[in-house]
DNA sequence: GCCAACCTAACGACCGGTCGGTTGTTTAGC
DNA sequence: GCTAAACAACCGACCGGTCGTTAGGTTGGC
């Protein structure tokens, strides 16, 4: 807490995290420092700027450890599941940042808002590559990608929305359940097993 | 667009889901309604009301179609498969007022709170008294209830983020990509074969 | 003397909500 | 069938309060 710019910082994404960036004030965030409200604009140009920071901050480590953990593993099953890993463990262990970071992007001007996607689609496209090359590889069902992606980074990104750092299980526990589920969900084989011939019941019932 | 407390709930609907509940005004409701904003009063006791009432409206006829579905279904494989048909599609079908329940808790009182909690609770506790069912029947891959419904859940929640109405893939074609995707994470079987002996990297690596 | 870091005070804009009053329709009493 | 009370629906004006932001001044260490 040595600056008063990080312990804006922090104070920051902890309120945005609790109350919500549009519900969270900024002489709310002064308070939590012990200043006040006018001398935030000594350190960030606006209420933006904030979350903006927190954001950028969090999907560049976000982009940089999946790179440094993808180093480390060979061959596709290795490669999924280092990144599966690595995007659980970031998501639950950075979980404010993350959740903000996925939930408040309202909260910016068009021209940051495509900075961050810019980072957020750089980031998807790693995964997307890793389920092409298994299906091509016939270690993957073959399937929508997009979807599947989707479906992988979602799931995690949800994470961060429920997990609670003292809770029952750890983050090296829930890690592990999500990569045997995602692995899983995405092998070749045993589905045509035991499915009904027809859908019993119409997915628009309405 | 008969009576104006519908136009009301489905213009709040709409930017709730745009905009966000807390950047959402009162006067912006009304004005997308052709009304001044005192008239809102009439119809409405509050700003959160009209947030609660769009919410446990959601969350109850969530709960009918699950149970309706599930009346067709026969065996735990089944079962399964049809609630998490009911799930997406439901989410996908009506998915600015499930986006809305699930991300704009933060507006409700304490009361209104713990009333959508609890109907969200029961319904979780049906599909984890169906993973519950598959492990006992040896269907299931044994592992941790709680965290295997949650992960299914927001699952389909994370859905309702993305899903355009209009876009590539039609509500059935992404309920079957999850549905198979859900069902092959869940079953007993392949996962021990091409794991590592140990993690290729710590999960927690600062 | 300078400059970063902070302050007090104030700005205009907007917020959710309330007020008394005005319509047009429905209902009740005779 | 007529009238009068009741009612839902809506309005313009306004409330106290808070918002994000800015202007200008004070302080203390290099």
């Amino acid at each position: 807490m040595a600056h008063m710019k990080e312990t804006l910082i922090s104070v920051a994404t902890d309120l945005f995290y609790e109350k919500g960036y549009f519900a969270t004030s900024i002489s709310r965030i002064a308070q939590g420092c012990g200043i006040q409200k006018a001398s935030i604009y000594h350190h960030f140009a606006g209420k933006e700027e904030l979350l903006f920071g927190i954001m950028e901050t969090t999907m560049a480590e976000l982009l940089k450890e999946l790179d440094k953990n993808l180093k480390a593993a060979v061959g596709v099953e290795q490669r999924m599941r280092a990144a599966v890993r690595s995007h659980v463990a970031f998501h639950l262990r950075r979980q404010k940042e993350t959740f903000i970071a996925s939930s408040e992007l309202r909260g910016l001007s068009e021209s940051n808002l495509a900075r961050i996607v810019a980072l957020r689609d750089q980031y998807e496209a790693v995964f997307q590559n890793l389920i092409a090359a298994g299906m091509e590889g016939g270690l993957f069902e073959p399937g929508d990608i997009k979807i599947l992606s989707y479906a992988i980074l979602t799931l995690c990104t949800a994470g961060a929305t429920w997990y609670k750092p003292n809770g029952r299980l750890s983050i090296a526990a829930i890690v592990e359940i999500y990569e045997n589920f995602i692995l899983n969900g995405l092998r070749k084989g045993q589905l045509t097993g035991n499915r009904p011939a027809a859908l019993a019941c119409d997915p628009w019932p309405i």
